[in-house]
RNA sequence: GGUGCCUUAGCUCAGUCGGUAGAGCAAAGGACUGAAAAUCCUUGUGUCCCUGGUUCGAUUCCUGGAGGCACCA
């Protein structure tokens, strides 16, 4: 019989560690975080990760496994999480994958086609140069005569597909539009997947509270800290970018602080539009604990 | 107490030489296959403070009132 992996998903603070670490006792398993900023061993509070000691009750994986002066992408989680699956499967039959980065968790579920090539450090540099020497409309152009046809597709204005586009034409001299199978890889295990969510306000609330609580936690002492690497990718974060800007005087330390709890907000209301999107997910309140068990229990008689 | 200014979208304010109104921010919804906590798109009906008058027509002009701010006593 296939393993399965649980993944439990939702928005920022909905509440997804606490229930992840009791359904991991329950089972007697461990956690793959799918966070794209908790990967980083520089940024703790801000990243609200789980616990010291809900770490030392439950082994949880990709929590504090890179530093912030490296790249990681979704591919490279795929493909580590793919290979730390072969081996957690060995002893476990049930595996739990919990966080909110929806491309994460997609990466893992689904991957990606197959012969589209990974992102180019040097292209993305040369792109980026074009850019701002000569603005979108060049790069608009670029890929119209690349790629015709997904230049009729894409989202014109937003410069990172942009970016992307271009790189994948350039690099597989194929159109990107021809590479988008969007086929769904098949995976040597089953999977379940969650989602978690509150009423808005609940939720809103309890957002708003965890970015005071983690102002009173140091933040911004841990802002301060990794403030040279503010250029990395890492750090182009909810709760640092805020601070930053703080910092170079652009606006009070109480303006930050609400301007983290917007941006926040928002971010849990992309992260629930992105799940929404795909019909595959079972959604709970964060405290129906027994019912997700008994959920999770049904479809693995099955 | 007197004089002047203000009162318009959740907030800050613009505007209508009289034909029922619009920006920024906030908010809501959405897109997103290797940077994704990134990046991008869409959405503005609101007793224009209240009252009476002038007018075909008032949020706009005039009278009176309420609240706020400033200055003078």
């Amino acid at each position: 019989m296939k393993p399965t992996l649980v993944v439990i998903t939702g928005p920022t603070a909905v509440g997804k560690t606490s229930l992840c670490v009791e359904l991991a006792q329950h089972y007697n398993t461990e956690i793959i975080s799918a966070d794209s900023r908790q990967f980083f061993k520089e940024l703790t509070i801000g990243t609200a990760k789980p616990t010291q000691c809900e770490m030392q009750h439950v082994t949880h994986y990709f929590i504090n496994s890179h530093s912030i002066t490296q790249n990681y992408n979704a591919t490279n989680f795929e493909q580590d999480v793919l290979k730390l699956l072969k081996t957690l499967f060995q002893t476990h039959k049930i595996v739990i994958m919990t966080g909110g980065s929806g491309l994460y968790i997609d990466a893992v579920c689904n991957g990606f086609d197959e012969n589209i090539p990974e992102g180019n450090e040097k292209i993305r540099t040369e792109l980026e140069q074009l850019y701002n020497k000569y603005g979108i409309e060049l790069l608009q152009e670029k890929l119209k005569q690349l790629d015709p046809e997904f230049y009729q597709e894409i989202d014109l204005n937003n410069i990172k597909r942009l970016y992307r586009a271009i790189e994948v034409c350039i690099l597989s001299s194929n159109s990107y539009k021809e590479l988008r199978q969007g086929i769904k890889k098949s995976r040597p295990f089953n999977i379940i997947k969650i989602a978690l969510n509150r009423d808005k306000e609940e939720l809103y609330s309890r957002i708003n509270q965890r970015v005071d609580v983690m102002m009173e936690n140091g933040l911004l002492e841990e802002v301060k800290q990794v403030n040279e690497y503010r250029n990395h990718n890492a750090l182009k974060t909810v709760g640092y970018t805020e601070l930053f800007d703080h910092f170079d005087g652009k606006c009070s330390l109480s303006e930050a602080i609400e301007k983290i709890k917007v941006n926040s907000r928002r971010y849990a209301k992309k992260q629930i539009a992105w799940f929404n999107k795909s019909n595959d997910y079972k959604w709970f309140h964060p405290n129906q604990t027994n019912k997700i068990i008994n959920y999770i229990n049904s479809i693995i008689i099955l």
